[in-house]
DNA sequence: ACTATCCTAATTATTTTGGTCAACAATGGA
DNA sequence: TCCATTGTTGACCAAAATAATTAGGATAGT
């Protein structure tokens, strides 16, 4: 039950991004910068979030790459579908016929019913709430130089 | 977030265990047969389970293995945890001194209140449960001819 | 002697984590 | 207008790490 590299990257570079000035566009090396991650792989990971239509990219000088929605409607579930496939601990949930135990298997119907609960957790977080806890953080970091 | 075919496999070898009769050794070559597993596999994954103390072995001719506890006191979480070696869905929240970032990333904190949940639904499933849930599905699967 | 687990190693497959390079697009200046 | 610069896009490739699987002999109990 491992997040893959890319989920975690991929998270981090569009909380990054949100919390760039808005309305212009902001350059993925500025942001491989600032996350600590190579241009070429956050390159990948950002492919499969412009195709989706999450952020639009701009090509050219003085490029680079925004939000296509608001960030209070862009969910964790959604950028984590996205960036790793799909939701799913096991993949006989989405694809029933790749097992034959499927239809009688009780191990299946648990990793069901933990993905609903991971699911709607991620549905219920969006990057807007990300961007606020992480505004919150900072601050609360900044205090600890007072005391 | 993939669950890795040692949890599934793992599982599943367990909850074929608790279904045999009690009190006598199962052969693993038996659970392997059943769940359709290579012998020499299931002797992987069981070999973390024996050296945690949650089934015990018995060698020689008329040997196998058998729970060494109670299966309601035996709770899928644990299982996963020694199947997979950790719940953490990013090894940043068991060891934060790996990433400088810890202390001050949202992200963490985030896929730190994910595993709680996970593992909280995991604590909440022992053995004894899934042998019921499965005996409920064979059920509901055998009323299925008489239709 | 037989049977079944145990142990160690080797092999194969898959995922991760990148690198290289050429093409394409927009901008700004000459 | 034309061209150099800046910057993203996409295809292809590759090393490294990890996971999955197979194999064979050692060991212990009946």
């Amino acid at each position: 039950m491992k997040l893959s590299t890319r989920a975690r990257y991929g998270t981090r570079a569009l909380l990054d991004l949100v919390r760039q000035p808005p309305n212009e566009p902001v350059q993925l090396k500025e942001i491989a910068r600032r996350q600590g991650v190579s241009l070429h792989y956050l390159e990948h990971l950002i492919t499969p979030l412009i195709t989706a239509g999450i952020i639009r990219s701009i090509r050219g000088a003085r490029g680079g790459v925004k939000l296509a929605r608001p960030a209070e409607q862009i969910s964790l579930a959604e950028i984590i579908r996205l960036l790793e496939g799909s939701l799913t601990p096991v993949e006989c949930i989405d694809k029933p016929d790749n097992c034959p135990r499927a239809a009688a298997c009780a191990t299946r119907d648990v990793w069901s019913e933990m993905q609903q609960i991971i699911q709607n957790f991620l549905e219920g977080i969006t990057l807007r709430d990300m961007a606020e806890r992480q505004k919150n953080k900072d601050a609360a970091g900044q205090t600890m130089y007072y005391v």
